[in-house]
RNA sequence: GUUCCGGUAGCUCAGAGGAUAGAGCAACAGCCUCCUAAGCUGUAGGUCGAGGGUUCGACUCCCUCCCGGAACGCCA
């Protein structure tokens, strides 16, 4: 809420105790119309009911007794029966001081009151290349990172490293097999072997390196060693291209190094939670929430994916989180029940994980549809991607919407670098600002002033449009952070920068009068401290020139 | 069959109890002797998948159904 709300929200709540000697809830909205006024309130609706009266009158009443201050310049009634408060735009002008003393700080809060939140993302498997699928799940959860941060929490960002199942195994075969047919030597992928050019590129490598030793002794534990470590690299460096980076790369095959599986697993026997049927070990997730119990081991004495991954969770909270999250692809939602139910017996902290669900993106090229796969290699990389759209475009798109939302990702849009993507609307709205502050300190020598206090040269309705959307951005942090809907910064940045180019093109901002320019200088550094500030949330730069 | 998402303008998507349902792109009509026109201004475009229900009020909540995507392994 911001401060113009809490002041409007405290005259109400005396208005109403005064009239009717009541305490309610107060909901405090911004109407889409500026002729309903900056800020308006349903509280007279929502007591029709119990006053058995008309909410008009009730509005009518209720603002009766509302002395009004200097900074509301207006209060209506309108059907139905909205409570409507029209402000000076001089209520608006501590901000720019505010915003300029502040800098980048503006819009943080003490929100998450410093709650440590672990949330795990991308943790793609290392057998090959990351590809355009999974930018979703790496552009979401580092936006989701930084805007935790800025509302005030401790985040950790993990990324979690299957180097330990059955699928290492598969693509070390697979590296052995090419690595034989560089030597022209006959060999066969496995069935599950993964037909990525980047793994034909990876065995040639080993063979410039090595020669053709391997031919001649075992290369088993080398190529799982270099080929996990290499391609894992090569998706740290797609990532960090992406603008996504990690705290932490947690190692499946270290949970086994250090016996975390095993103890796990000894755990869920020692407490019953197991049984014995059909030569394997059951968990039982019935229990807890679970439509099915599930095999934590196989009849074959191997692990399924999921008994190294509670112990993970468990490694994972034994650190000490508030907060566990992982956002996993729309295909993993059916385990998610399985996960919690293990973890309500390891721990009776199932609700400390949270486990947000993004859908898959459907990829077209050419008008048809590319399904992906790293087995097949049939997959668009990620850095062709980048190579081709650029990273912000590819941050910007993927941030625009809910996780929620079934996404098409066009190819051909995507890469087209024009007017049709919006990204660069933002970003002209940051070059213009830059360009104008350059010219206004090259040619008249003056610059954004923080001291400045009065901004009364300044009325205009888009100046108070424009300021009014600043003052928005703290409450629009923590409602993006509290309900983790990244899509929301994205919002606000379009609309600011709309409220810019239209205060831009309507208003000379560099005038004939110094201390007028200097006023206007502080509006467009303020709007730019904080254009620049919500790009950053989303990883998108914010360019000087364009 | 069960579970999870989605169905809103020609297209891509916001909105999640309130006012005349909004943006971008595409379409149409204007705006550069003037701080970058990657911009601004305006017009047009909607049975919010369908039908019931709850409510003073439903695109929003509940139920049923239709369509699309995903998942329902001793795969990962």
């Amino acid at each position: 809420m911001t401060n113009l709300e809490t002041k409007i929200t405290a005259l109400l709540q005396d208005a109403l105790k005064e009239a009717y000697d009541l305490d309610r809830p107060i909901h405090i909205e911004t109407p889409k119309d500026k002729e309903n006024g900056d800020f308006s309130t349903n509280l007279a609706m929502t007591l029709a009911r119990d006053l058995r009266k008309n909410p008009l009158e009730i509005g009518e009443t209720i603002v009766a007794h509302i002395e009004k201050p200097d900074f509301i310049t207006k209060i209506d009634v309108k059907r139905p029966g909205f409570i409507n408060f029209h402000i000076a735009q001089s209520a608006l002008h501590d901000l720019i001081p505010t915003i300029l003393t502040m800098q980048e700080a503006y819009g943080s809060s003490d929100m998450g009151k410093n709650r440590h939140y672990n949330i795990e993302f991308v943790s793609v498997n290392p057998t090959g290349d990351i590809h355009v699928g999974h930018a979703r799940g790496a552009a979401a959860g580092e936006a989701m990172s930084r805007i935790l941060k800025k509302a005030g929490f401790a985040v950790t960002k993990e990324y979690y490293v299957n180097d330990g199942g059955n699928q290492i195994h598969n693509l070390v075969l697979s590296i052995q097999a090419r690595y034989y047919q560089h030597f022209n030597k006959e060999a066969t992928l496995p069935e599950d072997g993964y037909h990525g050019k980047e793994i034909t590129n990876l065995a040639r490598t080993i063979a410039e390196e090595h020669g053709n030793r391997f031919l001649k002794e075992d290369g088993y534990a080398y190529f799982r060693k270099t080929g996990v470590e290499r391609l894992l690299d090569g998706i740290k460096q797609d990532l960090a291209n992406l603008g996504v980076t990690f705290d932490i790369y947690f190692s499946e095959a270290s949970l086994y190094e250090e016996n975390k599986v095993e103890e796990t697993v000894k755990t869920l026997i020692d407490q019953g939670f197991t049984y014995e049927k059909d030569g394997a070990l059951w968990l039982k997730t019935s229990d807890y929430g679970d439509e099915k119990d599930r095999v934590i081991v196989k009849s074959d004495g191997n692990y399924t994916y999921l008994t190294p991954d509670i112990a993970y969770h468990r490694v994972k909270l034994s650190r000490g989180y508030d907060k566990l999250i992982d956002i996993l692809g729309g295909d993993h939602h059916g385990y998610i029940d399985r996960l919690k139910a293990a973890i309500a017996m390891l721990t009776g902290e199932a609700d400390k994980v949270e486990i947000d669900i993004l859908q898959m993106v459907k990829v077209i090229q050419d008008g048809q549809e590319v399904k992906m796969s790293k087995r097949s290699g049939k997959a668009i990389t990620l850095r062709d991607l980048i190579d081709e759209a650029g990273k912000d475009a590819i941050r910007y798109f993927f941030a625009r919407h809910s996780l929620n939302t079934h996404m098409d990702l066009d190819l051909d849009l995507a890469i087209r670098k024009s007017t049709e993507n919006p990204v660069f609307y933002a970003q002209y709205a940051h070059a213009r600002i830059v360009t104008l502050l350059k010219k206004a300190q090259r040619e008249r020598d003056l610059k954004p002033d923080p001291a400045i206090k009065d901004y009364s040269a300044l009325e205009d309705e888009h100046v108070k449009t424009l300021l009014g959307t600043l003052n928005t951005y703290p409450a629009v942090i923590e409602e993006a952070a509290s309900k983790r809907l990244v899509h929301r910064v994205t919002h606000y940045i379009h609309t600011l920068a709309s409220h810019l180019h239209a205060y831009y093109s309507h208003v000379p901002i560099i005038v004939e009068d110094d201390q007028v320019t200097v006023q206007a200088l502080n509006v467009l550094k303020a709007t730019k401290i904080v254009l620049k500030d919500a790009l950053e949330l989303i990883g998108v730069d914010a360019p000087d020139s364009m």
